[in-house]
DNA sequence: ATATATTTTTAGACAAAACTAAAAATTATT
DNA sequence: AATAATTTTTAGTTTTGTCTAAAAATATAT
């Protein structure tokens, strides 16, 4: 697989856990910054090799095997990003760049002695689970903050947006995985919600609170 | 820089160290098992960077821009053989490859903080020099072991073939970099040495002993 | 020194992955 | 249901890095 292969078929993966009846064409050259075209070209292409199913007009699917090699690069994305940051102190909004260069190395003895050097972690440094080497995924119930119960307290879980922004706007208000925080009050006018964390009572608004889960 | 441009420039700087007054289009091919006529295309591309000078027929030569790049991508692969070997336990013989794809990643800090991760190494797992952020090598002295004189300690240092068949035989006689080595006895007809070795004594080839750096 | 062999370069072609522009199919609107 | 709007596909180019085959330059040998 060539990695333009492999990003077509992440992308793929991503979009499908959100329309997993099928994956438009647009939305695909949406997310690879590409032209509708050149995608109808790639996904003939992956057809071809039996990746994804494809009927014309329809959009497209993972199989079975373009189901496990996504979770394979998403493996090695995510497993890259906790060796960054675990082991090379990086913060968490600057491995994303880099995991996108290195999830693209092939060796899988490779991938196996990483998860392994790393302590076989089940969540990567933004609270996304790591798929395991067979392509298991640890599901998690988790909720976005916005959708919680008022005063009870919760625990951050992951984030929505992994985007460099919206990453330093949470370390600037002190917000990281494992911050507890409480909803005191919702405004339903604008959806803005008061809430506690670190002893502190600060307000964010309804943009934040649905990019950050809770458990 | 595309990583065959990559490649190419660390081919030439390899063959350099050789023949410093010009390096062959057909020395280039052959290392990176190409043609001849694809070289001369992409030497005259690496020529328009001004990354190599060119003289029709006359070889190719790196410019210094040229020259610490190319340096570059030599510290990034011998970094991650570094951290393959010490950190995640694999063999020497098995790291050449997948460094070949990982000297290609591109963050300049994600070197660094390796090279600080692994604590500075001086040398790779072959005993080759890992050049520093500025492109300084430490030289040292070495010789060939079919060089030394008789009867006199030396000590491993490195190896000139890095190829796995080598490697894994090395394995086999015991011969890994710090083994301490006294040459007994040179056979004049073939050249054959008899070694010292682990307090064993054993007969080894020429192509051995031209394969092997002791100090 | 001339002929022969080798090396290197040029010219033209190809595959991969992208693009633009236009056509075809689907979906939405009145 | 017919028309408009959108999405998707097709057709034809472009760029990068490769190739083959032939031509040109250099090196070698008699």
């Amino acid at each position: 697989m060539t990695i333009s292969e492999e990003n077509y078929l992440k992308v793929i993966y991503h979009l499908s856990l959100v329309s997993p009846k099928g994956v438009n064409t647009n939305a695909i050259a949406g997310m690879l910054e590409t032209k509708a075209s050149s995608v109808t070209d790639m996904i003939k292409k992956l057809a071809e090799k039996d990746l994804v199913s494809y009927i014309k007009y329809q959009g497209v699917s993972l199989t079975e095997k373009g189901m496990y090699l996504a979770k394979m690069i998403v493996r090695k994305h995510r497993l890259w990003e906790v060796f960054l940051v675990e082991k090379l102190q990086f913060s968490w909004d600057e491995v994303h760049e880099i995991a996108e260069e290195l999830e693209h190395i092939k060796s899988e003895k490779l991938i196996n002695k990483l998860d392994d050097f790393l302590g076989f972690p089940n969540f990567d440094p933004h609270g996304d689970p790591i798929p395991d080497a067979n392509g298991q995924i640890k599901k998690v119930q988790k909720k976005l903050l916005s959708e919680v119960s008022l005063a009870t307290e919760f625990q951050c879980v992951g984030v929505k947006d992994t985007s460099v922004d919206f990453l330093q706007f949470l370390d600037k208000k002190g917000i990281a995985l494992g911050t507890f925080i409480t909803v005191l009050e919702k405004e339903s006018f604008d959806e803005t919600l008061k809430i506690k964390l670190n002893n502190k009572v600060i307000t964010i608004s309804n943009k934040i609170a649905t990019n950050l889960y809770v458990q």
